[in-house]
DNA sequence: TATTGTTATACTCTATAACTATA
DNA sequence: TATAGTTATAGAGTATAACAATA
């Protein structure tokens, strides 16, 4: 019998909308959206770069969703698909300088349209919250 | 070693997905996912009916989306349109004793979903994350 | 046989604009 | 003029199934 705005689920699910549109916001200006945005990231932070399973794996997302959202960021030069000397059959997404000058730009207005709603809690309210958020998140193996 | 992994927007999202889609999981047995179920639960609480206007803004949604959840419901029998006395624009949405009889085990149902992801926390836990994400999704006003 | 990337498809969600009937 | 509900539409997100190349 308990209301909805007590209810976490909801409340999980209201918080994450307004964040990520307030996010999606900041990041139009330079065309991006929260999930390419993410693929970016990665992109950037795997030097030799980093297969479309493992993206899809640390995004939470089908690797056939992640197709188009490299598609798009190789578009615009911003990352490219390299063949792993691994196995032919891995791809390995990697970051352009064009995409590494983009990101930085990129962090910081995400940071901006993310501290909108997240602002309102103090530094550690807000570290409190992300640990509690990587317990729900963790894959429990 | 995922720096998206400290990206609180990240996992929040990440997180409501999770407890969205475990929840519907559960709520499907009776047919409902979450979206619906949250009509429901707003029907139920508000004896004389609420406004789709004020349903509108509890949810967070626009008003236009509301229409289709209220037609499923209404669809169904759960909740049926009754004009307002005070003023005929409005409909009042209430919930039928149908309705506030499947309420009970869809919140048995929604509850046990949810709990497949946030039973990782403490009670204590939960409630400290009800709170800051409470304060997270306020209105400023 | 199993896995990586891919295509295809369908459904849900989100976001707007415009219309109607009332106020 | 403004508001409540509605219709319509388009784009983004989510979920599966199946296929080709490779392991």
């Amino acid at each position: 019998m308990s209301p909805l705005a007590d209810d976490l689920g909801f409340l999980l699910s209201r918080a994450s909308g307004l964040v990520v549109r307030a996010t999606n916001e900041s990041l139009a200006e330079i065309g991006l959206r929260v999930r390419p945005y993410s693929v970016l990231v990665l992109a950037c932070d795997h030097e030799g770069g980093i297969s479309q399973r493992d993206l899809a794996a640390a995004l939470g997302l089908d690797p056939s969703q992640v197709v188009a959202l490299v598609d798009e960021l190789a578009g615009r030069g911003l990352v490219r698909r390299a063949p792993s000397p691994d196995d032919r059959r891995t791809k390995l997404v990697a970051a352009t300088a064009r995409g590494r000058e983009l990101r930085e730009r990129a962090a910081q207005l995400a940071g901006a349209g993310g501290r909108r709603q997240l602002g309102r809690l103090t530094a550690a309210e807000q570290a409190t919250l992300r640990d509690l958020l990587a317990r729900v998140v963790a894959d429990p193996a």
